[in-house]
DNA sequence: GATGAATGAGTATTCATTCAT
DNA sequence: CATGAATGAATACTCATTCAT
């Protein structure tokens, strides 16, 4: 088995493991296991733990990232309809990732001041990008004037939450549906009789 | 001392740590140093370091169930008031205790497949409340119909990141005006010219 | 048991195992199992296994230079007489301390660079004081004119060996003769019909 | 590069590492990293670390006693000439091959029980060829009557602790001054006016 | 012969909890 | 009630050695 495949297998391994127990509840001795590798090979291919958590932390921002698209004005494809389509990829990642998603939301916080510290980081520049998204909207007079910084954590942690709740057992299919319904009452609001 | 007082001495102690360096990373050392108490004494009153940070996790969840109050239609102030009301106690709440908000959104997940249990269950409740909010503002046709468990989750997610962002070093004053700036986004939406 | 008592007890211990394994052989197991104390008992008592080698050098080298008394040349007693009895006393604790006495002179080489560091002091010392005791010698016309700095260090080398070889087991009713042995050679020589 | 060659390649490069780092802070990848080879084929050639430890300790062993040759009385030479040239050639070697003679005299005592028995065994061998040339000496009259085992020890000590304070990195220019000091003080003792 | 990925036995240290005083 | 010395289960990590290629 080639290096990057055996790396693979035990990030694999250990994402379930992690997504099961908990960061703090699961043991080296669980991932080996699961992984079917040795002790000694955990540490030929990571350094601790710790480091190995982490780069299942980093995977999972790497895959999110890809999938949040800037929104082009220039497109053929209308700027709502980029958002819509961007969200349907974060939900459909978060999806896929179950395990990983669990590992993000949940596991990821508390560990370490450091990794705090990457997690604050990736959501801030989440937000900057909702941030910068309003703006265009703003710009293009599809949407109205807000305060942006407040308005991009809100919808970011709208995402979040709907995600922790349905994105781990809700069916793939209804993805389209819960996009849609989020989308409509971030633009439209909630009042009667707008 | 009695022993209420002696309690709440060491409750007050480890919140200050729990907060400082997170649930896994606080040893009962530090809550017995920070308290000023010996060891022996921290197990007369608590049954475990775990025992304590539940308490302290029943006492945000009580204080904040203790401000959230069901929207009464009979009630001279108008719903949308109510509402608004509920949410600024809410936030007030967050930034008294902004410790314990701490513990609750930083550090009290994944200790414990019990205690995610009883988060989990806070959750629900607070989202059953706001999805019955919803129920009556549209009842009384104030709101539009919408898929209430969603948006309800949703509503609950903006808010539990506006605070994670913003709850620890706002100034309380600025909090009116930020519930006024998440309300009007959440009744009115983003699209301009409704 | 007193906290001092305690410390007394586990060094007492430790200093067998280390005098009889060596220190890389000794687990800290086999530390606790002599002393008959829990494990989290040595830790409450030293930092670590390192920790607790290094007071047991420490002890040695203090148990020393208290025996070894500076030359007073303005004393009753002859300086040839105050060093025989210098001697005699170092024999005399390196008997008597058989175990810490092969911990110095075997065990407590090539641990750590650190405390490599800490064993050439102390023989830089006693180094000096022999060069010293020399200059003495030679200001009174006792001693012939050396190279002290090399001649000083021989004689600590000297005397180092003999007990590494004899110090052990040899009775100590014979460590006066040895002693004399010892001088007779150092201060007349092997040539014959001097 | 044919076996014998490789060999030697892997001892050459151990010597410095284990003068280096002390036989238990060397690990098998320093000395296969700084050997240039592969870690089988380390064992190719060795049977273990311990091994090749042992093997250049002997390889030290050998080039001493190659230098240490006996007094001959029938000899043109003097006796103390002889002895003169032995310990030249010691010194030398020592010089010559400092990263053995570090590892001799620091690395090599308490590795292990049999190692040890094997160090006690060569000085013992030593100190029996000094206890013979004193008894040669004795036997001429060029020397006078001592106790023999001890003196011999003794001698033995004074030129260890030399080469263990200067043989590293003394200027080999120097070495014939530093024997003959040694001698002079051997032979004629400190005592002034003799 | 040579390689280096894989192995797993071995061990120091931490820290929540207990209990005799 | 209060104390704090004592306990020991739990666990991440190292590194000499093996063996399939």
């Amino acid at each position: 088995m080639d290096a990057e495949a055996r790396k693979e297998q035990i990030l694999e391994a250990a994402a379930g493991v992690f997504a099961g127990r908990g960061y703090h509840r699961t043991r080296v001795s669980d991932i080996i296991i699961a992984a079917g590798v040795a002790r000694g090979t955990f540490y030929l291919y990571f350094e601790s733990k710790r480091g190995l958590f982490e780069a299942l932390v980093e995977r999972m921002f790497t895959k999110l990232q890809a999938v949040i698209l800037p929104i082009d004005v220039s497109s053929q494809v209308p700027p709502a309809e980029q958002l819509r389509e961007n969200l349907l990829r974060v939900f459909s990642v978060m999806y896929r990732e179950r395990e990983l998603n669990r590992i993000l939301l949940h596991e990821a916080v508390g560990i370490d001041p450091e990794l705090d510290e990457r997690l604050s980081a990736f959501y801030e520049a989440v937000a900057r990008f909702l941030d910068e998204s309003l703006e265009t909207g703003e710009r293009i007079g599809f949407l109205r004037v807000v305060d942006r910084p407040i308005i991009a954590r809100a919808i970011m942690g709208l995402v979040k939450e709907t995600v922790r709740d349905r994105g781990l057992d809700a069916p793939e299919l209804d993805t389209a549906a819960l996009v849609d319904t989020l989308l409509d009452f971030v633009l439209r609001g909630l009042v009667a009789g707008a």
